[in-house]
RNA sequence: GGCGAGUUGGCGGAGUGGUUACGCAGCGGAUUGCAAAUCCGUGUACAGGAGUUCGAUUCUCCUACUCGCCUCCA
């Protein structure tokens, strides 16, 4: 809409435990949309927005519990805290996959006011109904309901999965505002203390940070119905000429081992949890990035080894060399066209193929693909080269006088341990190089006698 | 019951109305004491059926299967 300052706003997280596998898939997804616009529109020219809603049933539920196990602080200090907590999580754990933190991550307890300035515009405009405490919005007054995700209001009663709250006027309609006992967070309102529903909160946010239109919305595809529907129904109805967002991107889910990550299959894991196995960042955004994200997207650890063993050979290549290079431009293409990130690291091995250090460098930055893991992992590499080096010269020693008497047993010997220590034995016609890959591991070389 | 997505060689995974990526694994060769690594070479795969077309993996329709959403969910 506007080059100069260009729009984007993503759904984030409802911050009541720490981010799975799952959450992790949009934030890498739009973070490499949100590179891409930076890198054709310049950095200050694009606003990226992610919320964090921090009002929600489950933590209203965690507060409780810890209230109830003895802690002496108010509901509202307690939720406070526990949404700071999980917000420094999320942000330590989005950062370790290369994730640039948004321009604005606004958090929905923030903007209480400009959500019930929203919904007292649409009770005006005659979209929404106050009934029993609660607000709703009425989704026959808004003709395009359900456009988005390609439903009609008709169907979706056919389905009859909808919940008939007696004060609703037609089963559809969704909550804008519901009133809040004492032991629940509430704000005082026009229809008395109450919290806002599940949906305003991006529109309010939206609008406060983006204006009435902006570029580019996105988020899970989970979220395309409801959420997605009630939001546009909402922004739309209550700024009928602006138009909301330009686009929508919805990325698929994440799967585990093909199957759905749930916590009853017991395969749901967190973003922690796969760093503290020993992942690094980037090789988790690296698998994240192998499937189009439109795709849905299988986590196995066959691909997770794959991955690494890929990164490493670019970090090797890369991180012996201080070259400046320039962002490759078949990339930068590659993602053009819808973030195809797979056919982008196509083009990372081929530079890689080709030895274009400098350009595999700039452009492994570009996609967040190098980060401290990379620094950690040339220290690592570093000191297992020096480590081997001793090893090879005894290798080339034995080699030498093995290629004399004929009796290669000791030289075999040597061979088999280090290739078991995951390194890497080259023995050419007169040199003899051992080098460490991804699965080096100094504690299993024996010392050579 | 409603809505949607998908089904590509051993595996992962792009893409295209005719020339059929890329990675891993495999195979053949060079090389090697043997290997590893490297280099060279190598595989006519597009769920099934019908249709449109000079020609379809690519477009249309049908069938089968898988998955997701419709309820909190990224």
């Amino acid at each position: 809409m506007d080059a100069d300052n260009v729009r984007m706003y993503v759904c984030g997280p409802t911050v009541y435990d720490r981010a799975h596998l799952g959450n992790a898939r949009p934030v890498v997804v739009f973070d490499v949309l949100y590179r891409l616009l930076r890198h054709v529109y310049g950095e200050g020219q694009v606003t990226y927005v992610r919320n964090f809603t921090d009002v929600d049933d489950k933590i209203n539920a965690r507060a409780r519990a810890l209230q109830e196990g003895g802690d002496g602080r108010s509901l509202n200090e307690i939720i406070r805290a526990l949404t700071d907590g999980t917000i420094d999580w999320y942000h330590a754990d989005m950062d370790a996959l290369g994730a640039l933190r948004p321009d604005v991550e606004p958090r929905a307890t923030e903007f209480i006011v400009q959500m019930v300035a929203m919904i007292e515009g649409l009770v005006a405009k005659g979209h929404a109904y106050a009934a029993e405490g609660h607000v709703l919005f009425d989704v026959r007054s808004y003709p395009d309901y359900g456009k988005l995700s390609g439903r009609s209001v008709d169907d979706m009663i056919a389905g009859a999965r909808v919940e008939v709250a007696p004060y609703k006027r037609d089963p559809m309609d969704f909550v804008l505002w519901k009133p809040s006992s004492d032991e629940e967070p509430g704000w005082d309102s026009p229809w008395g203390r109450g919290r806002p529903g599940w949906h305003i909160e991006c529109s309010a946010m939206a609008h406060e940070l983006l204006g009435p239109a902006f570029d580019i919305h996105g988020g899970g595809i989970d979220l395309q119905f409801p959420h997605h529907e009630n939001e546009i129904a909402q922004s739309c109805c209550a700024h009928p000429d602006a138009g909301f967002a330009n686009f929508w991107l919805h990325n698929e889910m994440v799967q585990v081992e093909g199957k759905k990550m749930s916590k009853s299959l017991g395969n749901f894991f967190t973003v922690r949890d796969l760093l503290d196995q020993g992942w690094p960042g980037e090789v988790i955004r690296f698998v994240m990035l192998s499937t189009h994200y439109r795709k849905p997207m299988d986590w196995t650890e066959e691909k997770a080894r794959e991955a690494q063993k890929q990164l490493g050979a670019f970090w090797s290549l890369v991180g012996h060399s201080e070259q400046k290079g320039e962002i490759d431009n078949a990339v930068v293409e590659a993602l053009s066209d819808d973030l195809n990130t797979h056919k982008a690291i196509a083009r990372l091995h081929h530079l890689y193929t080709v030895g274009d250090a400098a350009a595999l460098s700039a452009t492994l930055r570009f996609l967040g693909l190098v980060g401290e893991d990379q620094a950690v992992w040339i220290d690592a590499d570093k000191a297992a080269r020096e480590l081997l080096s001793d090893y090879s010269e005894a290798l080339s020693k034995a080699r030498a006088e093995a290629m004399l008497n004929k009796d290669f047993g000791l030289v075999d010997q040597m061979k088999r341990m280090l290739l078991n220590a995951g390194a890497e034995v080259r023995i050419g016609k007169d040199v003899v190089e051992v080098l460490p890959t991804v699965e080096f591991d100094p504690s299993k070389l024996e010392a050579l006698k």
